[in-house]
RNA sequence: GCCGAGGUAGCUCAGUUGGUAGAGCACUUGACUGAAAAUCAAGGAGUCCCCGGUUCAAGUCCGGGCCUCGGCA
């Protein structure tokens, strides 16, 4: 059972090796592996956080669920050994879980290996998490209300997306610029927070950078192969047993409308359930999404890049990044 | 061999009474502050199977050819 491996691995609290703690208790250092999804981010990172003293903060949106392990590529039960990790498994699939409370974790699990002298890792290829932990993102104290955003749907789909986003301008003309009025979702969303808050999103929307000394490493590869490792990644979930998964979720009692299933690898499974579509649609659905969502992650990074490190993933031997963590570490207060 | 259907974007197809082509998906790109593996947007792309004919004008009509699929022999 990998959750029970995970939850192990996140309780073990190695003892701290003095070699690469940090020596400035100003500045954390903060080690960032990023890049799109099945780049190899995973096993890097083990590699480098077994060679100097590291525990991994995960930085991905769905990893978080637990009984969700095939389709999310989590990590295996013998890596999440090899080193510890943190923020996998740790809601239900049926759980909301949000970019606040991501923040939040995260800010806690790095504070936390600093406090115990070990280096935090922090990987992943959520672009919106990395950011909003990496610039500080002061997010709005609004949580979610489904009641209101319910209402807010069912009045964009009586009076059109149009008559909502008007709405929105009533009270945010800055946020109704910025979001495309057929962006049903975004819209909710800020007038959610100016009709609970009467202050207008973009007028909460901060930035804080956190205290901490980072180096940002971005694994990728030239598109095509990135793409032929995806599709034999997917092929190598369906032989793991990719679809006994899912009927477990959903014998469980988690249903298609949970948030855990709208992701990858799960919510192309509904139609062939359904008796619609055959496996082969299922595993080429499933091939197809992957690669619009790593050029959407590709996006993100080129969008939100404050000097991250590119390295051909084909062409960087483990030991060359941890070479170049090693160097960094050394440099601190240079 | 005969009968029928069809050959239009990478794929599946739509193209009204003839006026030099569209849709979905793919592909590429962009947005993104409590659903983010979500959600939304933009863009490029086609010798309309070939040859000939009718016409001011043919993807569309006529003739011939090639190919594919189905049925019958």
């Amino acid at each position: 059972m990998p959750t029970t491996a995970a939850s192990a691995a996140r309780q073990t609290a190695p003892a701290p090796a003095p070699e690469a703690a940090p020596q400035s208790p100003a500045r954390v250092p903060l080690v960032v592996i990023l890049g799109p999804t099945a780049v190899g981010k995973t096993a890097l990172a083990i590699c480098v956080a077994s060679a100097l003293n590291g525990e991994i903060v995960s930085a991905d949106s769905r990893q978080v669920y637990r009984h969700m392990d095939i389709g999310t590529a989590k990590p295996a039960p013998d890596e999440l050994a090899a080193a510890p990790h943190h923020l996998i498994d740790i809601v239900t699939p049926d759980q909301h879980y949000s970019l606040a409370e991501y923040q939040r974790a995260a800010y806690r699990a790095i504070q936390d290996i600093h406090a115990r002298e070990r280096l935090p890792l922090l990987v992943g290829g959520t672009g919106q998490y990395l950011t909003a932990v990496l610039e500080g993102w002061g997010i709005p104290e609004v949580p979610p209300d489904p009641s209101l955003r319910a209402e807010l749907e069912d009045f964009a789909a009586a009076q059109g997306a149009r008559a909502l986003h008007d709405r929105l301008r009533a009270v945010d003309p800055t946020a109704a610029r910025r979001i495309d009025y057929r962006n049903i979702r975004r819209v909710v969303r800020a007038l959610e927070v100016s009709l609970l808050t009467g202050a207008p999103i973009s007028a909460l929307q901060r930035k804080s950078p956190p205290p901490y000394r980072v180096l940002q490493i971005g694994l990728t590869l030239p598109r095509e192969a990135l793409y032929e490792r995806i599709d034999a990644r997917v092929d190598r979930m369906i032989a793991a047993g990719l679809e006994r998964e899912v009927r477990a979720l959903l014998d469980a009692g988690y249903t298609w409308d949970c948030p855990a299933m709208s992701g990858l690898g799960y919510a192309q499974w509904q139609p062939h359930f359904a008796g619609d579509a055959t496996l082969d649609d299922v595993a080429d659905a499933i091939k197809r999404e992957t690669r619009a969502f790593v050029r959407r992650q590709y996006t993100w990074f080129r969008g939100h890049d404050s000097g991250i490190r590119w390295l051909d993933a084909a062409q960087t031997a483990p030991d060359v990044v941890i070479g170049m963590v090693r160097d960094w570490l050394n440099d601190e207060g240079a």
